[in-house]
DNA sequence: AACTATTTATAAGA
DNA sequence: TTCTTATAAATAGTT
């Protein structure tokens, strides 16, 4: 309609097709709003340009709600390809059935602490109570597992700070001999010959039973510590239980 | 366009607006397809019809994919509105939440059911032992008072029968004493006067003893069998667990 | 559905 | 874009 048939194709003239579509865009928007009015229907237009614009009309009942009932118009179709209805619904269904195996579990769990009683019967307490005592048993057999191990790791601990300090002790004995004769070296030249039986003994009777308490002090304070440091409190506190 | 100008008003006349319908429905259908050919545009055309019927017109690009990019393009309006992609994720979540939630739940039971220790240390087993402990007291407690309950329930039912078994033989005791009068009565027109100080005194002696021990059978026989029949079998077995 | 008188839309030009 | 105008297209009313 107007100066000269138009062919249905692709108008190469970008100005053209410019101006051509903002001409028939605004008829198009307005033969839809003129069939809704008329004709009482609902209508929805969507155009995007050739650079992507948007242009939209939809009746007073707007966009979403009409594409809306498209989409539940066209459910049987949407069923196969896009399952969104159904998805929500598995979700709720999933959802629920993972409250419920909540709840039972929750309720074991109070059964288990000895709450929530009232709803069983003798039989289930029973039950309940034959569950616990086995459970119990494991536990404990496991804890003695457990404190045995510990216990013989302190042992090996002990063993091994012992043999050290053996060695550190005939060492140190070694390290004493060899300054007595150096003092005793160096004593020579410097003071006159003295009957030196006694005085050696008496040397030998005043330092060495000092130095041997002395490293017997050590090793208990060494060793014993050990022993209740590595352990904590509340397994010696139950390690008769 | 036609033999007189037409108001932009609903059409009352219901075939007129069917017509018309049906002819401008045409026209907009034929200028949507015009328009995305000369000008190269997306569209996408949903008309419902007043009865509801569905016509739909949209460029080769699929009427889904032209939503689609609408719903793209108005992607910050719809996060506003209608958070469906938030929904998808919070299902997700939520659906993460409950599963980590059964997850620990089932991990405690097993606890209790004394399985799966290994990765407990001592102190943790220290913990589920002195839960066990606490709730295996609770327990009994509870299973001692049903049983305590149990047990007065049957005692009480026990008393009643007693009761009950007590009248029934004293009112057997009076039937007898009824029937004896009466066949003394029946018996005395027809044999000779006895000494009768003598043949009462036997006559009771002998079927006195007799009814009375009988008496004594029934009632043990009545009393004892419920004690046993109304407290179940597990019951006596538990009883002094 | 077809006809047709008329209105409307719009291509081309400014 | 908008206005003008000639003309193609659409369609209201009729058959």
């Amino acid at each position: 309609m107007g100066r000269g048939r138009v062919q249905l194709k692709r108008i190469e003239n970008k100005i053209s097709r410019q101006v051509t579509f903002s001409k028939r865009r605004t008829g198009l928007l307005k033969k839809a709003h003129e069939i809704s009015v008329l004709c009482d229907a609902d209508v929805a237009l969507i155009v995007f340009s050739t650079k992507g614009k948007l242009f939209e009309y939809a009746t007073h009942s707007s966009m979403e709600t009409i594409l809306e009932r498209y989409e539940r118009y066209s459910y049987a179709e949407k069923l196969l390809t896009a399952p969104e209805t159904e998805t929500q619904a598995s979700w709720t269904l999933e959802s629920s059935k993972l409250k419920a195996k909540i709840e039972v579990l929750e309720k074991n769990i109070r059964h288990y602490d000895g709450e929530d009683l009232e709803q069983l019967n003798l039989r289930e307490l029973q039950n309940v109570e034959q569950q616990l005592e086995t459970a119990l048993k494991r536990i404990r057999t496991k804890k003695n597992q457990l404190m045995h191990e510990s216990i013989s790791e302190l042992h090996k601990k002990e063993r091994a700070l012992q043999e050290r300090n053996n060695s550190l002790s005939k060492k140190l004995k070694e390290n004493e001999k060899t300054s007595e004769q150096q003092i005793r070296m160096l004593q020579l030249p410097q003071h006159p010959p003295q009957p030196h039986p006694c005085s050696v003994d008496s040397f030998a009777n005043t330092s060495g039973p000092f130095i041997g308490a002395a490293m017997r002090e050590e090793e208990s304070a060494q060793v014993q510590p050990v022993s209740t440091t590595m352990m904590p409190l509340w397994m010696i506190r139950h390690i008769n239980q």
